[in-house]
DNA sequence: AGAATAGTGTCTTTCAGACACTATTTG
DNA sequence: CAAATAGTGTCTGAAAGACACTATTCT
C-alpha cells in the first residue's frame, strides 16, 4: 500500500540520510560539545553538530556497498577531532545511537533523516580545523546559543540520555583517562549533573557496585592542588550495567519524581 | 568533507526511509507482536514487521512536504490493524521510536533504512487483510520463527525495550483498557517479563507509586472465573515515569545483574 | 465444601543519604 | 598551622521481597 511501485526510487522525491554527533567531554570540570562552524549555506558560520552523510555505493557487479550508521558516525567523529581512525583514544571513546530526526523540513534543501549518535570520550585535543567544516572546537554547554537545523533540540535529546545513562551504566569511566582516582569520577557526576554527589557516599557506593572499578594497585604521586592524601587509582570494570544504580539527587534536573 | 556536491542526490546511490513497528498486545495472558505476510519479493509469504516508506513530496512552489517517522509509524499502524486514524481505541496505543537499522544489505535492492518504532497496544481485534501484505495478525512471540529482512533483530531490540520501560514507566497501563484492575495489570508485567511478580507485594507497591493509577471509584461486576472476591477498579494515573520503580525480579530475562 | 483470588500486616535485608570523624597532604 | 581532601563509621528512613493471614466469591 505504501511501497513505491517497482522500487525505482528516482520516480520518487530523493531523501538522504546524516549521521549527527552530540560528542561530549569535560574540561575544567565543565561539561564539553564538540562543536563545528558550518562552512556554507543554509545556516552558514552558524555552529552545528558534526555530522555529515552515510555513505553508499554499488560495487562492480551492482551490489550494493557502504557503512552503517554506527560507521558512519565513528568515521564523522575521528574527522572532526582529528584522531587517528582506530587509535587508543578514540577507542576508548563511547559511541551510541540516540534517536532519528525526520521533520519534513528539518533541511530547507532536501528531505534529510539525521540519525543521531551520543558520545562520550575523555579530554580529547582541540581540533584542527580543515574539511568544509570552518572550525570545530569543544564548547562549555551552557554557552551554546542556537544552533543549525534542529541541533538544539537533538544536543538536549542527547544531555538527558547522557543524565540517564550515569545513573544505571559504568560510562562514567569514559569521561576520564584509564586510571583515575574517584574523585575524578565523582567530578564526572558533577559535571554532568550539575550536582556534586556526597563525596564520603559516592566513594562508598562506588566501590560497593561490583564491576564498576577495579583497585589499580598505585596511588597518586601527589594530594590534591590544594591539600589532602594521596588517593588510590582505579580503572574501569567490566560490568555493562551498574547494580545497585547510582540514583540522581531528586533535585538535579529531570529526575521525573512522577507528580 | 562528506557533504555530495552541490546536493544533487541523483548523483549518488539512493537511498530510501521506512519505518517498521514491533506492536506488542497481550492475548491470553500471553505476549502477541503483530505481524504481516510479504505479498511481494524479496521475503515473499515470509513473514515481517508491519511498515512502510515514510513519504515525502513537494508542493506546487517547491516546498518539501511530508510526514514526520512518529506520523509515518502511526498511519501504518493505523493501516495495518485496520482501526481508524485518530479513533479512540488507536488514540490509546503507545507508540514510541526505538532505533534505526541501516546496515547496507539489510534490503538486497537498496539502500534502505528502517526508522523502528515500539507500540504498546490493549487487546485490538484481527486484523482483515488488505493492501499489499498478504495478511495480518497477532502472533505469540513463542511461535515467531524467521522473519524478513533483519526484522528478528528489530523485534528483540523492542522487547528489551519494552521489558526495561515497564520497569520504571507507567506503560503497562497502555496494555490494559481504560479500567483495569490490579490483576490484570499484573498479568501485563507477567507476560511481558516471563515472571508473575508476587501478587500481594505488586498489589502494595502498585497502590504506593504515586501517579502510577487512580481508584476509578468501582468494583468489578464478578469476582475471578475460578473463585475469589471481586476486585476494584483503576485508571492509569497522570506519572510518565515510576518513582520507585518496579524492578525485574532478578532471575528475569536480561535484568543485567552486573557479575 | 474446597479452591482461588483480593487485599493487608509484618518482618528482614538492602540501600540511599545525612552526618561525624580520622588521617593525610598542600600551601 | 589552616584548609582541603581521602576514606571510614554509624545512624535513619525508604523500599524490596518473603511470608502469613483474612475475607470474599466462584464451581
Amino acid at each position: 500500500m505504501s511501497t513505491p511501485a517497482g522500487y525505482d526510487p528516482r520516480a520518487y522525491e530523493p531523501v538522504a540520510v546524516t549521521v549527527d554527533i552530540v560528542a561530549l567531554t569535560i574540561r575544567d570540570g565543565e561539561l564539553h560539545v564538540l562543536l563545528v562552524e558550518r562552512g556554507e549555506e543554509p545556516f552558514l558560520k552558524r555552529l552545528a553538530l558534526p555530522g555529515g552523510f552515510v555513505r553508499t555505493s554499488r560495487n562492480a557487479r551492482g551490489g550494493i556497498r557502504g557503512e552503517t550508521p554506527d560507521e558512519a558516525a565513528a568515521r564523522e567523529l575521528a574527522e572532526e577531532t582529528g584522531l587517528v581512525p582506530g587509535s587508543p583514544r578514540l577507542r576508548r571513546v563511547h559511541l551510541e545511537q540516540l534517536a532519528t530526526f525526520g521533520a519534513p523540513r528539518r533541511d530547507p534543501r532536501m528531505r534529510v533523516f539525521s540519525v543521531a549518535y551520543l558520545a562520550f570520550a575523555a579530554d580529547l585535543p582541540d581540533p584542527v580545523a580543515g574539511g568544509d567544516a570552518a572550525s570545530a572546537g569543544w564548547v562549555p554547554l551552557d554557552k551554546v546559543r542556537r544552533l543549525a537545523f534542529d541541533h538544539n533540540e537533538i544536543l538536549a535529546y542527547g544531555l538527558e540520555r547522557a543524565r540517564a545513562k550515569l545513573e544505571y551504566t559504568p560510562l562514567a569511566t569514559s569521561f576520564v583517562g584509564p586510571e583515575f582516582t574517584i574523585s575524578e569520577l565523582r567530578a564526572v557526576y558533577a559535571a554532568v549533573w550539575g550536582k556534586d554527589p556526597h563525596a564520603g557516599n559516592f566513594h562508598r557506593k562506588v566501590l560497593s557496585t561490583p564491576g564498576f572499578v577495579v583497585d589499580a594497585g598505585a596511588m597518586t604521586q601527589r594530594g590534591g592542588a590544594r591539600g589532602g592524601p594521596r588517593s588510590r587509582l582505579y580503572r574501569a570494570g567490566r560490568a555493562t550495567l551498574l547494580h545497585p544504580a547510582l540514583l540522581r539527587p531528586a533535585d538535579a534536573p529531570a529526575r521525573g519524581r512522577s507528580r
